[in-house]
DNA sequence: AACAAGCGATAAATCGATTTTTCCGTATTG
DNA sequence: CAATACGGAAAAATCGATTTATCGCTTGTT
């Protein structure tokens, strides 16, 4: 009955002041390392706080302090490789400025986004991260923008006029993956694309096109864009092959779109990088150990991660200014999809299952 | 100079009080819906709520109740579709609950996940969802069970004396798998594990072995098991095949091990299920697009999640009783990385690259 | 007419910290 | 020797809510 206390109450601040013989002032002080405490209390102060296992409770820290020790973070989703790391490396960020990172995920809605922001804004976080469903231009950067909240936006962003904004330089890469494909002698290619995210995915668009027109005038590029799911993606390149079209490589501009081309030529009996070749934008950690392994544009996750953190804090510390879109560069991985064409034995196009 | 003030504050339950002429403790009453206030103060509340925006501050809300509406969940990773949709579906429980999900991940480190919670514990978290590094018994465990925190512990683990567990039925499953080989032909099978999750991996594998031989006594199980890192398993599977050992199945206790069999299987110009066959543990978007798609053990993650969160629940709301130890069905597909053994054209050993 | 009961609402206490103000000695200064 | 300065610590205010205690007023009972 006795020994039950034991876990029945956290000790608070003036449990540590009782125990020490000092008022709960003072105890504040001597743990924030303020010098005006006389060494002797400092010393009976940190016996106690050792002595009762006492840890501040941050929630009431900051709710005196003016602002919370806490940064959002909003991804549309945690499953994928990208947005995993992502989160990793914000929360090791994060953790390392003394900041407790909060995450949480759209699921790919606009609506959802700006609830969670909203919940981000009654928990008074210092500032957000945050990865777009759609772009710059939706409802939950307008609400940042509205409620003064200092934030930084990243991935699916151009550049903003409110908050800084930070992004893998999608065009270039898609610039050079035109000129990988074009150099190895491919005049005809199918892009597959997401609409929903507009100015980011015309963006790489229209550089891959730009690219290829300028390396070899001849070249037809083909596009297939869904707005906003995968599945009509899928039955527009399936009516796409049926119609008989067909490319000698494809570039998927977004992971999923990679997996449903994948899936397509495996219905069609069609291998990489005989039948036709396939780059895809954003690797991921199997696309090296399959046979073949799939040729992918690289975003530097980490960069982001770091430029965005060091974006935000600065705002957070005050910085004024303009705000600055970054673009972190990619890398292109030229890997076996990746051949030339007709270089290799055509399986035509039956041999189904 | 008087606009600039919009942004400068949000309002508190006291500028809603002095807004609609009644006092703090009346708005908190009608905000949490009781029920003796008059009609008329009631509307005057809810027309200052919403002239104001004014929404309460939840972490100030908790401070005065004795819990936090707050849910932690620790995993080892985000990076894998896995956890990254264990922690979707958490978190989508835990809001319909009114809570909020704070999500950390121990990068698979046993001390940070003893930090983590520590700093959970400092939040006062309601409850916590632990996917451990190792098993049930490592430090995060201990240090719940002494500061009386309610937990579930859930994948990584078999039985707990102090928290309800909930974990995939890889044991129920890995027999499947035995059955799926053995009746196949095989009977030289390879089986890798990591030998961190002792328990966990130790069970699916005697299981599989079990099941393996009283099916077919003559069958060769062979073993390779690395302690805690993945790059050891490769060399000592490389090591395997170089000394000439020729298994016709190979089964992969987890995710990773999948995909270095199959890089090594690369390396070796085999391909899946000519020349091998390959089951991994655990399930992944891109394994149904490869050529061949790789069969593989898919864990009920969403059923996993609900059963964690719902005897979670139970723990905080009160209820008393013995810990539960809740194992719940995986689904095995055989997918086209299986075959009988012998059945197609032996691609032999060479045509490495 | 006096007192108890009940209703609605407010004032005050509380949660666990931080920050500002006040206060009490001691030391310095003119 | 009186007046001021200062170091160190306690007391009190504060953050933004919830909860308890209290109060004034109407209604009902005897």
């Amino acid at each position: 009955m006795v020994h039950r206390e034991a876990h029945a109450r956290r000790p608070s601040i003036h449990d540590v002041a009782n125990s020490a013989g000092v008022s709960a002032a003072t105890v504040s002080k001597v743990l924030q390392g303020v010098a005006t405490v006389k060494p002797e209390n400092v010393q009976r102060v940190f016996d106690a706080v050792e002595q009762l296992g006492y840890r501040v409770d941050p929630l009431a820290s900051d709710l005196r302090r003016a602002k919370r020790r806490i940064i959002g973070a909003i991804v549309p989703e945690f499953e994928s490789e990208f947005f995993g790391s992502m989160i990793t490396q914000l929360e090791r960020l994060a953790e390392q400025r003394g900041y407790a990172l909060v995450a949480a995920s759209s699921r790919e809605s606009e609506a959802r986004e700006k609830e969670i922001l909203a919940r981000m804004h009654d928990w008074r976080v210092s500032g957000v991260v945050l990865a777009p469903v759609r772009n710059e231009h939706g409802p939950a950067a307008g609400f940042m923008k509205k409620n003064g909240m200092t934030g930084v936006l990243i991935d699916r962003v151009l550049a903003d006029d409110a908050f800084d904004t930070v992004s893998a330089d999608s065009v270039s890469a898609s610039a050079e993956v035109a000129r990988e494909l074009v150099e190895r002698g491919h005049r005809h290619i199918l892009v597959l694309g997401l609409g929903e995210q507009a100015a980011t995915v015309r963006a790489r668009l229209e550089s891959f096109r730009e690219r290829a027109l300028q390396l070899a005038p001849d070249t037809r590029v083909d596009v297939i864009l869904s707005e906003s799911d995968v599945e009509p993606l899928r039955s527009a390149l399936r009516d796409y092959f049926a119609k008989g079209e067909r490319p000698t490589a494809v570039y998927s501009l977004f992971l999923r779109g990679t997996l449903v081309a994948l899936s397509e030529f495996r219905r069609r009996g069609w291998h990489c990088p005989n039948d036709i070749s396939l780059v895809g934008f954003d690797d991921a950690e199997w696309m090296q150990v399959t046979w073949p392994a799939i040729a992918a544009v690289v975003q530097p996750v980490r960069q982001i991660a770091i430029q965005a953190m060091d974006a935000l804090f600065r705002r957070i510390e005050g910085e004024g200014g303009p705000p600055i879109a970054r673009l972190e560069p990619c890398k292109v991985l030229m890997r076996e999809s990746v051949g030339s064409p007709g270089s290799g034995p055509h399986s035509g196009g039956g041999k189904r299952q």
